[in-house]
DNA sequence: AATGCGGGGGG
DNA sequence: CCCCCAGCATT
């Protein structure tokens, strides 16, 4: 252990940390019951995502597929629509692919121990050894954003987590801390600490139970842990919609690119020529994301012939839409707001 | 090892 | 307005 902390008593920690869990875990759905499938689908939907957004999520993802079996029944626009609103889609496109290889290489049933539940599409290290942990007692060290933070400040640890080797490094620290037949425990106790006190800005560590163990605390230098030295940069990228209507419908399709929003549904980026002229209104929207800023332009055309509408979405793929018959369609949330905002009720026909 | 993927919260 | 948060897959 390439440490200077050999006097602190690491499993000593780790067992105040589980026996302040016991008393206030925070009352989670997923914690009712310990099926590897709830776990699961709860640590997917909470991997770059704070409880208070993905909760719904989560809640209305579990009654429409509520188990493996209806997950792996599904069609994956369905997968998709459940997850609308809260990004990083690939996540849902690899649930749905590895509630299949569970159907498949698994006859159904979920894998019982870390390598194998590695081996699932979406899920990484951190996310099997929660679900290993959790579900199986196994001693695997669910290494997150919440761990490097919470360890680094106890430990005033100065190891910079944007250094590759961060996630081995903490990993050896959290195995000296886990108390050996609770490790799920353990692995929650963190994930709460780190999400409810540990937190990034302004931690409340008047209440943490760990404070007088906690050397960044106790010196006074909480807001120089964890250390980070690598930082995200932005671009900005350019969109052109066309809103295209003959009469009560509108032209969509799912985006065959995977850059951004992965295979939701948008509107037309190209028409012919000679529509352009036909454009009763334009409008810009701004919208931002973690790695780009976004410049929305959406013109919108009106089709005075049929005919020649149909066929240009018949030549293009692109679905139609009957405003009156709209129901629920997964867009990106720009187009969906600029949606609302132009008129029709609700959004989108479900092509399944 | 580096890059890209969403969206929400806080100062 | 700008800043923060950060697993997994791909290359």
């Amino acid at each position: 252990m390439k440490t200077n902390k050999q006097n602190a008593d690491f499993l000593h920690i780790g067992k105040k940390l589980v026996k302040w869990y016991d008393r206030n875990a925070r009352p989670l759905p997923w914690r009712e019951n310990r099926h590897p499938y709830n776990i699961w689908i709860s640590e997917i939907v909470l991997q770059q995502t704070q409880v208070k957004q993905g909760l719904g999520h989560y809640l209305r993802f579990i009654e429409r597929f509520p188990d493996v079996q209806a997950l792996h029944s599904a069609h994956e626009d369905e997968v998709l629509l459940y997850w609308k609103g809260l990004g990083y889609y690939s996540r849902a496109i690899n649930l749905h692919r590895a509630a299949h290889q569970i159907a498949e290489e698994f006859s159904g049933n979920f894998p019982d121990n870390y390598k194998d539940i590695l081996q699932l599409k979406g899920i990484g290290k951190y996310t099997a050894a929660a679900i290993a942990s959790i579900c199986f007692e196994e001693k695997t060290p669910a290494v997150d954003g919440n761990f490097y933070r919470v360890l680094s400040r106890i430990f005033a640890d100065n190891f910079d987590i944007s250094d590759s080797k961060a996630f081995q490094y903490f990993s050896d620290l959290a195995i000296l801390m886990m108390p050996e037949d609770q490790p799920g425990e353990f692995n929650q106790a963190v994930m709460d600490i780190g999400s409810e006190i540990c937190k990034p800005k302004n931690p409340l560590c008047g209440e943490c139970p760990v404070n007088d163990d906690c050397i960044a605390f106790r010196t006074g230098s909480i807001s120089q842990f964890p250390v980070k030295t690598k930082k995200t940069k932005v671009s900005d990228l350019s969109l052109t919609y066309f809103f295209v209507k003959n009469k009560n419908q509108f032209l969509i399709k799912q985006r065959d690119s995977d850059f951004i929003w992965k295979k939701l549904y948008e509107f037309p980026m190209s028409v012919p020529e000679k529509w352009k002229d036909y454009i009763i209104n334009s409008k810009q929207i701004t919208h931002k994301l973690t790695h780009k800023n976004l410049l929305i332009e959406i013109n919108t055309i009106e089709i005075e012939s049929e005919k020649e509408f149909l066929n240009f979405a018949k030549d293009q793929n692109y679905i139609i839409v009957d405003e009156k018959l709209a129901d629920e369609k997964s867009f990106p949330k720009p187009l969906e707001n600029y949606y609302k905002t132009i008129s029709a009720p609700k959004l989108g026909l479900l092509p399944f």
